[in-house]
DNA sequence: CGAAGAATTGAGTCCTATCAAATGCCGTGG
DNA sequence: CCACGGCATTTGATAGGACTCAATTCTTCG
């Protein structure tokens, strides 16, 4: 961690910063062959944030784009009054700002340290211009992003405070067995409050469930995460 | 509307189906040059659709996709136990499955008889690997329904039945504007069931909140749709 | 060790769902 | 033309799931 962001400012490093990293089988980089890698390699730019730190800001104009690469980044849009929804999380390897608009659409912080890679949205925009398949890449990203997008709708709309715990718990760990090898243990750094926020519920009520799923033996809640004792239970929940 | 349905079949008149086209504005045809617009009509098949029949249904191939020419198509996802959740509609203009996927995401029918655009996904396919900024055009889209999608989350997750209706209300009202020539009255052509599933509330709900309003003269209940009385105290409601 | 924040737990309330019934709206057909 | 039937919508009464407020308890970390 700490080579790779040393890594940054030098000449000589940057050429094998990109071809080892975490989030090269995922996000945009997966679709880029070795010289295009370090076309990307050049204008990017390795950036650390701590804790509750802000990456962006919704409205704010789009200055560059960033891959995480490790932590994990929270979504959110607010209303006036304080009111929060986090439309979604961002595990290492998820890219953002793929919109390539203006402005951002939503803000975004840091749930823990966060690394990432930074990169200018103009030179983006060129090298996006130059190779057709990069803006392919994009597009089924973004149209990724929909569906799981329609699916939190379908969520968020019309299931149950236990439904929505347990389709999470099982979303959590689908996408970091994708993202790294988790599988036992399901990572959960963000806060109660932030899953509520996601799922649309409160803190008291997230915390509740969660513990009546750990009374019921269908998890187990472990520090910094839960585990998943009777998924299959889970999965039906999840299905009807 | 007949004769543009019977102008398909024709090879004369097909030269100029687009050119006068509703949708030509906006959807996938408003960056085409003329001469591409003759390419994407020379695939093109008009076809209609009568209330309540079936487009595509979510998980199925999708061979073909669709630009709504009049009429509202209703888009939504269904819960095995028979809870929906509408995750959009369809206006005239609209581009259904930008996706490019391989099999729909979500299910379609149409709210009232529909008038659409049918384009083969093969065909389709090619033109856009011919033409690059066809493919930016789909993007922006996609970005354009993502961020639709993530206000949604936020009506979804943490809006009052009230504010979920008069943000619907609102929004249906810039919509229709967008598309067509409507201002004074809000055309509400979707049952209160479509909008309770849209909403994540239920019918009477719906309902009730829509004769709350309509008491106190913030809007006008008319056949097809409401009217608009206190728009100004709506959007004070919608920005809160 | 102690303070501050996070999470849990409890009690009571409220918003929205549920259940049930009445009313209104249309197209159909006598 | 109007009675009829079916469906959509409205309205009322009640219940319940999640929220709110409040008080502990648990973590974390200086």
């Amino acid at each position: 961690m700490e080579c790779h962001l040393a890594a940054c400012g030098t000449g000589i490093s940057q050429s094998n910063r990109c071809v080892g990293c975490e989030a090269r089988r995922t996000g945009i980089c997966a679709c880029l062959s070795p010289g295009e890698l370090l076309s990307l390699e050049a204008i990017t730019r390795a950036v650390r944030f701590a804790a509750k730190e802000t990456l962006f800001c919704q409205g704010q104009p789009a200055a560059s784009l960033y891959t995480v690469t490790s932590g994990v980044v929270r979504l959110y849009k607010l209303l006036p009054d304080g009111r929060r929804q986090i439309v979604g999380f961002a595990l290492p390897g998820d890219f953002l700002g793929l919109s390539m608009r203006a402005v951002f659409g939503v803000s975004a912080d840091a749930v823990e340290a966060v690394e990432a890679c930074r990169v200018p949205l103009a030179a983006f925009a060129e090298l996006v211009d130059a190779r057709p398949h990069l803006l392919r890449r994009l597009h089924d990203l973004a149209v990724q992003e929909l569906a799981l997008a329609q699916e939190q709708m379908l969520l968020l709309g019309r299931r149950t405070a236990e439904e929505k715990i347990i389709c999470f718990l099982l979303g959590m760990q689908q996408r970091w067995v994708r993202a790294k090898r988790f599988s036992v243990t399901v990572p959960l750094p963000m806060s109660r409050q932030d899953i509520a926020d996601f799922l649309g519920l409160t803190i008291e009520t997230v915390s509740r469930t969660l513990n009546r799923l750990a009374r019921d033996r269908t998890i187990l809640i472990v520090p910094g995460g839960v585990r998943l004792i009777n998924a299959e239970r889970m999965a039906r929940v999840a299905a009807a």
